[in-house]
RNA sequence: GCCGGAGUGGCGGAAUUGGCAGACGCAUCAGACUCAAAAUCUGACGGGGUUUAUCCUUGUGAGGGUUCGAUUCCCUCCUCCGGCACCA
C-alpha cells in the first residue's frame, strides 16, 4: 500500500477537530506545561514556510510533552491591533474590523494544515472589546499606581505613519516599520513609568533561561550606569549646573562644561553679546535630524556661552560651552569635560584650544597625554587625593560631595519611559476623560470597555491628532466625578500594550469578570517555554516583563517573570530578485547594508530584463516576492514531510537558506517509515513485551518467557541485540534532544535508527524476511511510531491506529529506554604512537590498561613501529584510547 | 568604536568536562531492477599520494602556543552575522 499522505493528513485533521483532541482543561492532578509562541499579527499575505520554522518545532515539542504526561497548554491568537493591521487596511481600502478576522481565519487554516496542535477554543483576538476591556483595565491599574502619566515632551514622530514612536521603535534614527527618518515633535502624550522598574528588570534577568545574547541586549537597553551628580556653581549667577559623570574621580581634570543645545539654562547663561551667535548654533542643531546628530564620524561643533562655572574641587573658573554631542535626554543634559580622560572631550578641547589636564596616571607619575586615557589608574594633580586608585577615589569623592551638599552618588539608566500614545484609530482607546474642572479622570471600571467606535474614515488626520478626535459622539462625554461636560482622551494605545499581557489571558479566555481567574493563573502560569523572533529582544519582552511585575506588586499574580525559558527561532531566507539602484537613488536607499541592491517591486519584476536581475538571499516576505507557501509544499510532499524538513534542515535558532531540494530527503525518510511499517504489520504482536526473554529485558519483570508463537534459538542472536541497542539508544537521544530544542539531530537520530532497521529487516515485496523475530519487529514498530509521532503527527496517528492503538497517540506514554540495553559490549580503542593514531582495536567495554596494552602489542603495525625504540610514557583513557610515547 | 555569536566537504549540517573529524541528509557519480523512465535498492563521495587497501599523508578561517593528543583550551589576526553607539 502506497503512502497516501493527502488522505492520511486530511483524515487526522478531521478527527482531531471532531474529537477536540487538543482541548486543554485545567486538571489539578496533572503537571502542567505552558508552551507559547509569540502571537502573530495576521497579515493579508498569509503564512509562509518561514513562519513554520517556529510553529512546527514548538508543536513537536508540545506533542512530546503531552506524551510525557504533561497537561500542555498550547494556545494561539492574533495580535490584531496596531499599525501593521491599520496600514494594511488603509492600503487595501478595507476596514480592519472585518479584515483581521478574515486574515486570522487564513492563518488558522494554514496552521491546521501543518498539523499544529493548538487549542483553538482559546483563540484570542486582541482587537475585540472582550479582550481590550482588560488592556484598558490594566492601563487604569498602572494609572492608579502612578505608573501612567501624561507629559508634553518632544517625542519621536514618524511623519509617514503620522504617529508617535517609543524609543524602542526607532532604529538608527528611523521608524522601525516604514524606515522614514524620525522627527522630534513636542506633544502631550501618555507614558508608562517603566524606568521605575529598571533595577528589577535588570536584576531578574539572572533568573531566566534565555540566551546570553538576549539577556545582554536587555541589559544594554536598560543601560545602568553608576556615577555621581555634581553641581557646578555659575560664576556671578545664582543658578548652578548639575552634571552626571561616571568618573567623579576626574573632577580635577574638568576644564570646561558642555550643555546640550536644548538645556533649559542655556538662555539664562548666555552672555548678551554672544546671544545671536548662540541662537544661530542652537537653531542649526535643532534643524538636524537625529540621524545626523548620532553620526559619530562627524567633527565636533560647539559654541562658547560667555559664562563660567566654578569647579568645586579647586575653585577654578571653567568656561561653559554648548555642543550637540551632548544629549538632553540622557543624564542631566550637561557634562563636565575631562579632555585628558575622555575621547570626545579630548577632541573638543583640541579643536577649540581648551586646556587638557592629566588627573589619572598609569603608574602615579605625570606625563604628556597624546590622546585621552579613559582607563582607570592612580590619581595625579588631584590635591589631597593624589595617589588614590580610581575605585577608591570614586568612593571618597562621593562622600566628600555629599558632605559639602554639592553632589551625590547617582545611577542613571539609558532606558526611557514607555511612550504608549498613538494618534491612530486602530488601537485600544486610552480610558481617560479630560474634565475642565477635575482634570484627568480615569473611566470608572464599570464603564469599561471604552469601545472603539465603528467609523467610515479612520485614516490619520495629518494634523497629528487621532481620527477619534473628529467623532463628536466619541469625544463628548460627561465627567464621572462632577457630571459636567468633558472630553474623552482620543489617543489609543500602541500594540505593545495588548501583547504585554495576552499570555495571561490564554489561561482563562472568555472570562468576563476578570482578566483571568487567579486559580487559572496559578495553575498555568508562568510560561514554561516561549519562542519568537529575536527582533522582540527589547520592546515586547521588556514591556511584558514590566506589566507582569506591576500585576505581581498589585497582588494579582504569584510570579514576577512571565517567560522562564526563551528560544529564538532563526528565519528563513529565500532567493530574492533585485536590481542595482539608479544613480539618483543611492542617497535615499535607506538601509546601509543593501545600498547597492533594491528589491524589485511586483510590477517591476515582469518587465525587468532577466539578465539584469540580481538575486540575493533575503528574509522571506510577501513584499519581497520570494515567498514559498506551506500549502504548496504540503500538496506536493505532505505536511509531515514539510515538518520533518523544517526541523531537520538546520538548528532551531539558525537562519536557513530555503531550497526545495532538501525536502526530498525528508519525504523519502517519511515514506521509508511508512513502507517498513506496512511490511512489519503482519508480524506485529501487541503483547510483545510479555514475549521478551527474561535476560533480554530486565525491565520487563519476571513473567517473561518466549511465547509459543516465537521460535526460540538463534533469533535472539547478536543482530537482535544490536538493533535493540540502537533502538534504546535512539529513544534516549531523541527525548533529550527534543527537550533542548535540537530537533535537527533528533530527526537525524531517527533516520539512523531507520537505516539500522532496514539493515536488520529489509522489506521486500512489501514483506519482511521470513524467520525474522516478530517480537523484535513489534518492539521496533511500536517504538518507531512513538518516536516519530511528535515530528510527523498525521503519520504517527495513522500508524498508531494500524498497530491497534486506541485514542490518540498523544495520550500514549513516551517510550522508556532500558539503560542496561544501551551499553555497548565492545568499543573501539585507538592506539596512538607519538600522538598519531596508528591503529585501533575492538575490545570488551571497560577493559583495563593491561589488557588493552597486551592487545595493542599484538598488532603487527604497532609492534613494527615500536621495534628498537624506547617507551617513555603510556597514557590510557578507558574505552577511548591508548597513547604510547617513545623515542 | 564597544558588546555578543559564528567560520568544518560541492551544499545544509554533526561531533566539545581535549580523545576515531565529516554522523544524518541534499547534490553528484557508478551499478542493480526496467523495453525505457520514474520510484526503489546497492556502492562511491574533503584534498594529495602510492605498492589500490584493515595503506600513507594532509585537512575544521589564518598564524602561533599549551598538550602524549586541539574543530574543542590560550594568544594574535582576518571574515561574516546580530546588537549598541558622541550615554557622559
Amino acid at each position: 500500500m502506497n503512502y497516501n499522505f493527502k488522505e492520511i493528513e486530511a483524515k487526522w485533521q478531521r478527527i482531531w477537530q471532531e474529537n477536540h483532541t487538543f482541548r486543554t482543561l485545567l486538571e489539578e492532578s496533572k503537571k502542567k506545561y505552558y508552551c507559547l509562541e509569540m502571537f502573530p499579527y495576521p497579515s493579508g499575505s498569509g503564512l509562509h514556510v518561514g513562519h513554520l520554522k517556529n510553529y512546527v518545532p514548538t508543536d513537536t515539542f508540545c506533542r512530546f510533552k503531552s506524551m510525557q504526561g504533561y497537561n500542555v497548554l498550547h494556545p494561539m491568537g492574533w495580535d490584531a491591533f496596531g499599525q501593521p493591521a491599520e496600514n494594511e487596511a488603509i492600503r487595501r481600502g478595507r476596514n480592519p474590523r472585518e479584515m483581521v478576522p478574515e486574515y486570522a481565519a487564513t492563518y488558522r487554516e494554514t496552521l491546521i494544515k501543518a498539523g499544529c496542535s493548538y487549542d483553538w477554543e482559546r483563540e484570542i483576538n486582541s482587537s475585540l472589546p472582550g479582550y481590550y476591556k482588560w488592556t484598558q483595565w490594566i492601563f487604569l491599574l498602572l494609572h492608579r499606581r502612578g505608573l501612567a502619566y501624561r507629559a508634553t515632551s518632544p517625542i519621536n514622530w514618524c511623519p509617514s505613519c503620522k504617529t508617535g514612536l517609543a524609543n524602542e521603535e526607532v532604529k538608527e534614527g528611523r521608524c522601525w516599520r516604514c524606515d522614514s527618518p524620525v522627527e522630534k515633535k513636542p506633544m502631550p502624550q501618555w507614558f508608562f513609568r517603566i524606568t521605575a522598574y529598571a533595577d528589577r528588570l535588570l536584576a531578574d534577568l539572572e533568573k531566566l533561561d534565555w540566551s546570553e545574547g538576549m539577556k545582554e541586549m536587555q541589559r544594554d537597553w536598560i543601560g545602568r550606569s553608576e556615577g555621581a551628580e555634581v553641581d557646578f556653581a555659575v560664576a556671578g549667577k545664582k543658578q548652578s549646573i548639575r552634571v552626571f559623570t561616571t568618573r567623579p574621580d576626574t573632577l580635577f581634570g574638568a576644564t570646561f562644561i558642555v550643555l546640550a543645545p536644548e538645556h533649559p539654562l542655556v538662555s539664562h547663561l548666555t552672555a548678551a553679546k554672544r546671544r545671536s551667535e548662540v541662537q544661530d548654533y542652537i537653531r542649526k542643531a535643532q534643524g538636524e535630524s537625529d540621524i545626523d546628530r548620532l553620526n559619530v564620524a562627524r567633527t565636533k561643533t560647539g559654541i562658547f556661552t560667555g559664562a563660567y562655572a566654578v569647579n568645586p574641587v579647586n575653585g577654578e573658573k571653567i568656561p561653559v560651552w554648548i555642543a550637540d554631542y551632548v544629549m538632553m535626554n540622557y543624564g542631566t543634559g550637561a557634562i563636565m569635560c575631562v579632555p585628558g580622560h575622555d575621547n570626545r572631550d579630548f577632541e573638543f578641547a583640541r579643536k577649540f584650544s581648551l586646556p587638557i589636564v592629566q588627573v589619572v596616571s598609569r603608574d602615579g607619575s605625570t606625563y604628556d597625554l597624546e590622546s585621552a586615557e579613559a582607563t582607570e589608574g592612580i590619581a595625579v594633580n588631584s590635591g589631597k587625593w593624589n595617589g588614590l586608585p580610581t575605585a577608591e577615589f570614586k568612593q571618597a569623592i562621593g562622600r566628600w560631595l555629599e558632605e559639602k551638599g554639592i553632589g551625590r552618588p547617582m545611577i542613571h539608566y539609558r532606558l526611557r519611559d514607555w511612550l504608549i500614545s498613538r494618534q491612530r484609530y486602530w488601537g485600544a482607546p486610552i480610558p481617560i476623560i479630560h474634565c475642565p474642572k477635575c482634570g484627568e479622570v480615569p473611566v470608572p471600571e464599570a464603564q469599561l470597555p471604552v469601545v472603539l467606535p465603528d467609523v467610515e474614515n479612520y485614516q490619520p488626520s495629518g494634523t497629528g491628532e487621532s481620527p477619534l478626535a473628529t467623532i463628536p459622539a466619541f469625544v463628548e462625554t460627561v465627567c464621572p466625578t462632577c457630571g459636567g461636560a468633558a472630553r474623552r482622551e482620543t489617543d489609543t494605545m500602541g500594540g505593545y500594550a495588548c501583547s504585554s499581557w495576552y499570555f495571561l489571558r490564554f489561561a482563562d479566555v472568555g472570562n468576563d469578570n476578570f482578566f483571568a481567574s487567579r486559580s487559572a493563573l496559578d495553575y498555568w502560569l508562568p510560561v514554561d517555554q516561549y519562542t519568537g523572533g529575536i527582533e522582540h529582544a527589547r520592546s515586547h519582552l521588556l514591556y511584558a516583563r514590566f506589566w507582569t511585575k506591576v500585576l505581581f506588586d498589585e497582588g494579582l499574580l504569584g510570579f514576577e517573570e512571565p517567560f522562564l525559558r526563551l528560544r529564538n527561532q532563526g528565519s528563513l531566507l529565500a532567493m530574492t530578485p533585485g536590481r542595482r539602484p539608479r544613480p539618483q537613488e543611492e542617497n535615499n536607499a535607506g538601509d546601509e547594508k543593501i545600498i547597492d541592491w533594491i528589491v524589485l517591486k511586483h510590477d517591476e519584476r515582469e518587465q525587468y530584463p532577466a539578465d539584469q536581475i540580481v538575486w540575493r538571499w533575503a528574509r522571506m516576505s510577501k513584499s519581497k516576492g520570494n515567498v514559498v507557501t506551506p500549502d504548496d509544499m504540503a500538496e506536493r510532499f505532505g505536511a509531515d514531510s514539510l515538518r520533518v524538513y523544517e526541523m531537520f534542515v538546520a538548528p532551531f535558532e539558525d537562519d536557513v537558506h530555503w531550497s526545495e531540494e532538501g525536502i526530498h530527503g525528508s519525504h523519502r525518510f517519511v515514506t521509508r517509515v511508512w513502507r517498513w511499517l506496512q511490511a512489519a504489520l503482519p508480524l506485529f504482536r501487541r503483547e510483545w513485551r510479555d514475549a521478551l526473554p527474561v535476560e533480554m529485558s530486565p525491565a520487563a519483570g519476571n513473567s517473561a518467557a518466549p511465547a509459543d508463537s516465537i521460535k526460540p534459538g538463534d533469533q535472539w542472536g547478536p543482530a537482535e541485540r544490536a538493533v535493540r541497542r540502537k533502538l534504546h539508544q535512539t529513544v534516549r537521544k531523541v527525548g533529550a534532544q527534543i527537550e533542548t530544542f535540537q530537533f535537527n539531530t533528533a530527526v537525524a537520530a531517527i533516520m539512523e535508527l531507520l537505516n539500522e532497521i532496514y539493515a536488520y529487516a529489509p522489506p521486500e515485496r512489501e514483506a519482511l524476511p521470513e524467520n525474522i523475530n516478530p517480537v523484535v519487529v513489534s518492539e521496533l514498530a511500536e517504538t518507531l511510531t512513538l518516536l516519530l509521532a511528535p515530528f510527523a503527527p498525521h503519520l504517527g496517528e495513522e500508524l498508531w491506529q494500524q498497530l491497534g492503538g486506541t485514542a490518540t497517540v498523544y495520550r500514549a506514554p513516551w517510550p522508556a529506554y532500558d539503560p542496561e540495553l544501551i551499553a555497548e559490549e565492545n568499543v573501539n580503542i585507538m592506539i596512538q604512537v607519538n600522538g598519531k593514531i596508528k591503529d585501533k582495536i575492538r575490545i570488551a567495554l571497560d577493559s583495563d590498561e593491561e589488557t588493552v596494552k597486551q592487545e595493542a602489542m599484538k598488532c603487527g603495525k604497532i609492534k613494527q613501529l615500536l621495534a628498537g625504540r624506547q617507551i617513555i610514557k603510556i597514557i590510557f583513557i578507558k574505552n577511548k584510547m591508548l597513547s604510547i610515547v617513545c623515542k
